[in-house]
DNA sequence: CCTACCGATCGGTAGG
DNA sequence: CCTACCGATCGGTAGG
């Protein structure tokens, strides 16, 4: 691939073209439902010619998992690296997490949350990259929670692992009240229970933290 | 029906037979992934003779749905309105809640929780009535929040609305935690989560109702 | 990148 | 409740 080329956006591979294709397909569908065939005509080409990038479904499969990890990279982790360590880096990642299920909530939502019940009972690659990058966001959060405490941010009493579970139990709540029963203030209701569950553990400092935000 | 042959334990009809199968595949599979063949084979009939209990796909999906709701109201609603109403009644329900999906984790998780992701972006029949049994429920947990208030059980600040998310969302994560990353006390951090959260808005009475259980 | 095809499986039907 | 079958679609391949 030529520099010049590469980079450019509006320019992009056919390979790209088709995972951005299918990363919204999986949305909606899931990616066990999400058909060569089908993706092929949406794309606007051949089934074969689709096929050949991929070679089999599980590697399509599995490239359109590696776009949605790039994406949410790129929308949510990077961003919140460049604020400081602690309490500000974990409140405005959380904040970026909920905007960003929120702004996928008429596409199908979230990406992760469309696919994490449909494999938690099909053994397989997809399955193991999935829980491997679901850790990984976990371990994310829980470090932060771990490094605001040890900043002074929020008391000593807090539990990194029991809050990291209920700082990610409102999100997945928000992704399900909103897209499934249709309950339109979902996310301000998951930003609200965040605030308050930082807020109660928080220090001195670490509400001054919050009250900046 | 003749009360004699109805209760008895084993002696179930086919029509029992396929749905008690039914709900077990989709725990894992999905209601979308089921397939009539395969349910067939794991039933022991043709395919055929079982079509022929339901006529359609969407009608053997729906009556699936019905048959995990009618044993979550066995489960968990019709033991809870045996106790007090209010604090202590809603304590039970979660309790007996969280305990039921605990219990299903090695099947697959909960029935409920394995097909909402699969059906809020499929318009029909099957997620209409999904989307109307979550409601129900969501709208039971939180009359009962109420009620809980109304009794001075819960403080007069409580937030019913906010306080059934909360709650819901520990289910959902404990679920997401034990069945994907596989969490073993995922269960048991959304009790702590649902009594931190109680507590936290209990009066001396409701507290005490808390410490006697 | 294409057309044309493969066997397997899908939901569903005919006829008994 | 069965066997036998329908057209459509699935993932995947051959050959160019």
């Amino acid at each position: 691939m030529s520099p010049k080329v590469k980079s450019e956006p509006g320019n992009v591979s056919p390979r790209e073209r088709i995972l951005g294709v299918a990363v919204e397909m999986a949305r909606q569908i899931g990616l066990e439902g999400l058909s060569i065939g089908v993706l092929a005509k949406e794309v606007g080409m051949s089934k074969a010619g689709l096929f050949a990038h991929f070679g089999s479904k599980e590697e399509l499969q599995l490239a359109t998992l590696e776009a949605a990890q790039s994406v949410f990279m790129q929308r949510v982790i990077i961003p919140a690296e460049k604020t400081e360590r602690g309490l500000p880096r974990l409140h405005q990642v959380i904040t970026d997490w909920i905007a960003m299920a929120e702004s996928a909530c008429d596409k199908g939502g979230c990406f992760f949350y469309s696919v994490s019940a449909e494999f938690d009972g099909r053994p397989g690659a997809i399955r193991d990259r999935l829980v491997l990058a679901s850790k990984q966001w976990l371990d994310w959060i829980q470090r932060q929670i771990a490094l605001a405490k040890e900043r002074g941010h929020l008391i000593a009493e807090t539990d990194p692992e029991q809050l990291t579970f209920e700082i990610h139990a409102y999100e997945q709540q928000a992704n399900w009240a909103a897209l499934l029963v249709g309950q339109k203030d979902a996310y301000a209701r998951a930003r609200e229970a965040v605030r308050s569950r930082f807020y109660a553990l928080a220090t001195e400092q670490g509400k001054a933290i919050l009250d900046a935000r």
